[in-house]
DNA sequence: ACCTTTGTTCGTCATTTCACGAACAACGAA
DNA sequence: TTCGTTGTTCGTGAAATGACGAACAAAGGT
């Protein structure tokens, strides 16, 4: 019984959503996913948070690599990583286009 | 500028996203999504943790309502909840589609 | 009734998460 | 150079997470 089949891939997906396991986080990225950047000091006029709590999601949302900042003096303008949405995205989709249809196999 | 802008969809893909956010609970997912049930006690004999662990695990993603358990004496044989993993494929899959295609919208 | 097998619960512990406000750093503009 | 504006970092604290082993509960088989 050899133990370790945690794949690479497992823990990738399991990085990225537990970047996304939060609501303000979900909130930014689907932002960033429709207008392309944002200002984070408009997301604190919106968001029920102050900015230095935003500023811990954003860096989460960096270090996952799920967005990048670019210095846009005095703001800094946040993008989605592209590359790395894009791998996100097809990861998620091929873990969740594993469909169960019926039939229904047999166990094990 | 009103706060509170946190719909309750993106409340609920963080719930799945956040249950999802741990190497073992992708494991078991896609094992279910793949072989349409499992016994944790088969798990345990490949995953590196102890039981007591796996069983944390496990109310993790039933209290996210990702899979259900079926007492099947002495054992507990575990199924992925079809009716909520289809809502958790429709939403994050409403939410990957959200393509970013060039070309770039203008910020704003 | 007792034993065995199986999974949950409990207690513990270290670490991480999430929130806040205060202090700091960067940098244009006046 | 001084003053705003903006975002990060620090310090703090409460709560949640993830891991373990020991103890417990349920239920079938002997």
């Amino acid at each position: 019984m050899s133990k370790i089949i945690i794949t690479e891939e497992q823990k990738k997906v399991a990085r990225y959503a537990k970047a996304m396991g939060h609501p303000i986080r979900m909130y930014v990225l689907e932002l960033l996913s429709k207008q392309s950047c944002c200002y984070s000091g408009d997301l604190t006029e919106y968001l029920p948070i102050v900015k230095s709590t935003l500023s811990q999601h954003l860096k989460e949302l960096r270090d996952a690599g799920l967005i990048q900042g670019e210095i846009e003096a005095p703001r800094i303008k946040y993008c989605l990583n592209r590359e790395n949405w894009k791998e996100a995205q097809d990861l998620f989709r091929k873990f969740l286009k594993m469909d169960i249809e019926e039939p229904i196999q047999k166990c094990q």
